[in-house]
RNA sequence: GGCCCGGUGGCGGAAUCGGCAGACGCGACGGACUUAAAAUCCGUUGACCAUUAUGGUCAUGUGGGUUCGAGUCCCACCCGGGCCA
């Protein structure tokens, strides 16, 4: 009897199925037990595309699967559910392209998908399934949206609240405003209520009701605001900035991008910047994935400072991280769209920049930020005045400084800042340094350029001097930490202070005389929310006549797509064409609302498609639920844990696997809807993921042909490490596995031909989870070979016979499976399963020689591998004797006592090599292990003459003799 | 340019806390079985020198360092990948 796979996976799937074997229990479920612990383990759910899967998304799946297969049988309630993340631009490509509505083909691709799921074996509770297309989900998006309009943050507690607590607030006068409707808040003043209200304070009931709305339209959440976006008008919508690729085209279709302020929906993300960034402390995530949210979220500290203008009123504030650095501000930059370059300019320079200002407005900011390029500027003819020591600085603009960024001005620290270094020397601007670098810099950078140095003290004040005398002739700038120097005034000084402890004085200084203040800076932007398509969640926003906002009532959600026979974006190529989003076109059945004899006009943009994934996680919790987005008991019981020591867990899902691709974006926006969530008192945790794990991708050899056209991989041969195709000669490159290389492997393929069992372990064999492989279908032997020979060693293919039978095992055979039982136990705690595998395949060859196999061995063996390859061990175990899933079964323990050697072998190092072996007792103490060391006859050779210094005895390891 | 990750046999990889480098698999080679092949089973397989053996030398990108002992820690550099500019 043959080992027949694709008979036992089938039988097995459909086993699973019938008896909902991997159902998940909430909580008020009949049989659940409350004294399980439970284990949340999430796969980032995919987008269902058309081509459907390639054998490189599995690879996280299995992963996951092998988990939560191994978690169920350590006892704990299992939640792993699967979804689809299907709104967006390529499913609606799909559609057009096919000329099919998107609804219907999404629901094909989904259904595909989830075939091709279900025939690798994964345990999903399919029951939990979720699209975020579906009403009944979005619904609830839709509902989030509404919690984030109907918010605003609070800069004391630093919290998301209702938005009539703020009104509430302003009523009671507990909240004043300043002349740009920007909150006072005594307590975050520090101001008292006895000393009476701020000076230049507005009262809320001082403001009429337009003027009301104005003042919370710029404290909610999520906000209609004028931007500059990036407008594509050939695909009909503005993009975000990550769809656009550096050379300003649009990433789908090479469509030019401008650069345009359009009314968008945008939500507030910056608010909670701080605690995005300070939050990723409470979670267990890859460093480099958080290094990469701190880095995009970009806190800064430095001042804001004001600069005075020359026979003018106006000033020109900038932000920098280095006031220390100000008695160096020799010049100063603008952006050339900066709204003072027109009062700056004189007359004689009008022509030039004007010029200039239309040069810049051609570059993409990705090119205008990019160091290595030639600097370009030009000079207003107006000047500055420091406000430090009171020089005249030059104002020039320049497109290295960017609109968007800071204030678009900054002082320019040619001496300390690498790009106002290069500027410097272009335009040949004065360079002062006003901070010391130490020495060993000085002596770097003066080897770099040539300069003689033979670092001695003589060398050092000679690189000093030089230094302070023309720094530019150490090529590059100076832009770390030193000692401030030439940094004085009539009134302060900073020199010989360490730079930051002079930008703290300077920054108190600034404070004091009223130019500047200390100022945090983030990076990150608000999110830009709407696109101009109709695949996306629509708003649950009405606009009236009067131009106010009214959000839809909450009973009346969802608020669903109009039925539309052309649904196909409004292109042009023309870039000042206003955006028509396809919802503008639907039928005036949908998009007028009459609301107590009033006609509203409904939202016609869409949600982007990140809005679906920032709570999908929340939803699989109670997927059915229709009274709430999830019902409190289940996200309370899936979500709260604790840790070791006691302590509750920041973040709620115990692992959480994908790609590094949604290291920011994905990863940030849903912690960002999640803490709203928290805040407003509607899931249990601060953070949502409390485990990340980032698995690698799966690449493949392409060959190309001698006019370099790709050649279908599958169809290449090798011979003598040269590789073929129809008899010529073709190039092997590598790359991502896909259409365009022609290289592909679907998993429907690999099932038929080897069984799912073998795929599953081929893929986790490849190498760690967490690093790049390249698929290689002729390995797949090896581990086809493992169960074809894990299958012999149970099972006679002549007669059938089953050859598991009760006799005791060996001595060694039982220390081989306790063994056994630890690595692969220890392997499954740190998804380490490569290693896992490789225990069991060393475990199966030791069975190849016997002719029956001991139960004792067989059903713990077979409970090992259940987790890897599931159908194999169920059909196993239904030999052994079961009836039902092993899924329910324990995870076998090992005996330690059985792991414990009477007698060691210890390797012998003489001067750290190894030289002899010597056979001890596991106890021996140190002087009997030294005696028989030192009376082995290889050792005795290897010290030869030398005198022994010194035996080292590392218990259980080894023993090193440093001989000389 | 900055930050992060990696570099180990012909190949994928193992070595979990600084303690025997190369587990396991692929490929290759030799043998058994077979009319033959496949499959299977049994060996060998880092390089070099020896082959009197429980032998020696060299080896984890390169060059230094710390240590009784370094693939593992530190410094500098080279190469590959990722993110940001």
């Amino acid at each position: 009897m043959q080992y027949e796979f694709q008979a036992i996976e089938q039988r097995w799937q459909t086993h699973w199925q019938q008896h909902k074997t991997f159902k998940a229990l909430n909580p008020g479920d009949a049989d659940f037990s409350a004294d399980q612990d439970k284990y949340y383990v999430l796969d980032m759910f995919p987008y269902p595309s058309g081509v459907g899967l390639h054998v490189g998304h599995p690879l996280g799946y299995i992963a996951t699967d092998i988990v939560s297969r191994y978690k169920r049988m350590r006892g704990f309630n299992v939640l792993h559910p699967m979804g689809f993340d299907a709104f967006g631009l390529p499913a609606e490509q799909f559609a057009i392209e096919h000329g099919v509505h998107p609804r219907i083909t999404t629901e094909q691709n989904i259904a595909n998908m989830v075939r091709q799921l279900k025939q690798l074996g994964l345990s999903y509770d399919w029951d939990r399934c979720i699209s975020t297309t579906d009403p009944d989900y979005y619904k609830w998006t839709q509902w989030i949206f509404l919690k984030l309009y109907h918010s605003w943050f609070d800069p004391f507690t630093k919290q998301a609240k209702p938005i009539a607590d703020l009104v509430r607030r302003l009523e009671n006068e507990d909240v004043y405003l300043n002349a740009s409707y920007g909150l006072i808040l005594p307590e975050a003043e520090g101001l008292s209520p006895l000393e009476g209200d701020p000076v230049g304070a507005i009262k809320w009931h001082e403001l009429d009701g337009e003027a009301q709305q104005d003042v919370l339209a710029q404290h909610r959440l999520a906000y209609l605001a004028e931007v500059p976006v990036n407008w594509c008008p050939a695909l009909g919508t503005v993009l975000a900035n990550e769809e656009v690729t550096n050379d300003g085209l649009s990433e789908r279709g090479n469509h030019p991008v401008f650069k345009r302020p359009l009314k968008q929906w945008m939500l507030r993300i910056t608010a909670f910047a701080d605690r995005l960034g300070s939050d990723l402390e409470l979670v267990a995530w890859p460093e480099a994935i958080k290094i990469m949210q701190r880095n995009w979220i970009g806190r800064s500290e430095g001042a804001m400072v004001d600069f005075g203008v020359e026979d003018s009123d106006e000033s020109i504030r900038v932000y920098t991280t280095r006031p220390d650095t100000l008695f160096g501000a020799t010049y100063m930059v603008l952006a050339p769209e900066h709204g003072l370059v027109e009062l700056l300019v004189t007359p004689e320079q009008r022509e030039a920049v004007t010029a200039y200002q239309k040069q810049a407005s051609e570059r993409s900011d990705m090119d205008r930020m990019a160091e290595t390029k030639e600097k370009t500027g030009i000079f207003t003819g107006s000047y500055a005045i420091n406000p430090v020591n009171g020089e005249k600085t030059p104002i020039w603009i320049a497109d290295y400084v960017l609109t968007g960024y800071g204030t678009g001005a900054i002082m320019a620290v040619p001496a300390h800042d690498q790009r106002d270094f290069d500027f410097a020397m272009q335009f040949d601007l004065p360079i002062v340094p006003v901070v010391l670098p130490g020495i060993d810099w000085l002596t770097a950078a003066a080897k770099r350029e040539g300069h003689t140095s033979d670092e001695s003290a003589d060398q050092s004040e000679a690189l000093v001097e030089r230094y302070l005398a023309i720094p530019g002739s150490f090529g590059a700038c100076f832009s770390g930490h030193g000692t401030a120097i030439n940094s004085s005034n009539d009134d302060f000084t900073l020199n010989e202070l360490p730079t930051l402890e002079a930008k703290k004085q300077m920054t108190a200084w600034l404070n004091e005389k009223g130019i500047g203040h200390f100022k945090v800076q983030y990076k990150l932007r608000d999110w830009l929310f709407s696109r101009q398509r109709y695949w996306g969640e629509p708003f649950p926003i009405m606009h009236r006549a009067d131009g106010t906002i009214c959000p839809v009532d909450e009973g009346d959600l969802p608020v669903e797509h109009p039925h539309m026979e052309d649904f196909k974006p409004v292109a042009s190529n023309d870039p000042d064409a206003p955006p028509q989003p396809p919802l503008g076109r639907a039928g005036e059945e949908w998009r007028n609302v009459t609301l107590d004899g009033e006609t509203l006009q409904r939202e016609v943009n869409t949600m982007p498609q990140w809005a679906g994934s920032c709570w999908y996680y929340l939803r699989f919790m109670d997927p059915k639920n229709s009274e709430r987005f999830v019902g409190e008991e289940a996200e309370n019981y899936w979500m709260t844990s604790l840790k070791s020591d006691g302590q509750p867990h920041g973040g709620g899902i115990d692992l959480y696997v994908g790609g590094a691709e949604h290291a920011v974006l994905h990863l940030l926006y849903a912690r960002f809807w999640h803490k709203v969530l928290f805040d407003l008192g509607y899931v249990s945790t601060p953070e949502p993921f409390g485990k990340l794990f980032n698995q690698g991708y799966i690449q493949a050899y392409a060959y190309t042909d001698e006019r370099g056209v790709y050649v279908p991989a599958d169809q290449v041969t090798e011979t003598d490490g040269k590789f073929f195709h129809d008899g010529q000669p073709v190039t092997r490159e590598f790359g991502k596995m896909g259409k365009s290389l022609k290289n592909s492997v679907t998993p429907d393929d690999i099932c038929e031909q080897y069984g799912c069992d073998t795929l599953r372990i081929y893929e986790m064999y490849l190498g760690p989870l967490d690093q790049s492989k390249v698929w290689n279908t002729r390995d797949i032997a090896g581990p086809h070979r493992f169960l074809q020979r894990l299958w012999r060693n149970f099972v006679d293919t002549d007669s059938g016979a089953f050859k598991v039978d009760g006799q005791p095992a060996t001595e060694a055979l039982r220390k081989l499976l306790h063994h056994t039982i630890k690595r692969v136990t220890d392997d499954m705690e740190r998804m380490s399963f490569n290693t896992a595998i490789a225990a069991l395949i060393e475990l199966n060859n030791e069975l190849v020689a016997l002719d029956t196999i001991p139960r004792e061995i067989a059903q713990p063996m077979v409970l090992l591998l259940s987790p890897i390859a599931p159908h194999v061990a169920e059909e196993l175990w239904n030999k052994l004797g079961y009836d039902n899933s092993l899924s329910g079964e324990s995870w076998p323990v090992y005996d330690p006592e059985l792991l414990v050697e009477k007698e060691i072998e210890l390797p012998v190092q003489v001067n750290g090599k190894v030289r002899g072996r010597i056979t001890v007792a596991a106890d021996a103490d140190n002087d009997a292990i030294e005696k028989i060391a030192m009376n082995n006859p290889l050792v005795v050779k290897a010290i030869d003459g030398n005198t022994v210094r010194k035996v080292l005895i590392i218990p259980g390891r080894m023993v090193n003799i440093v001989a000389k």
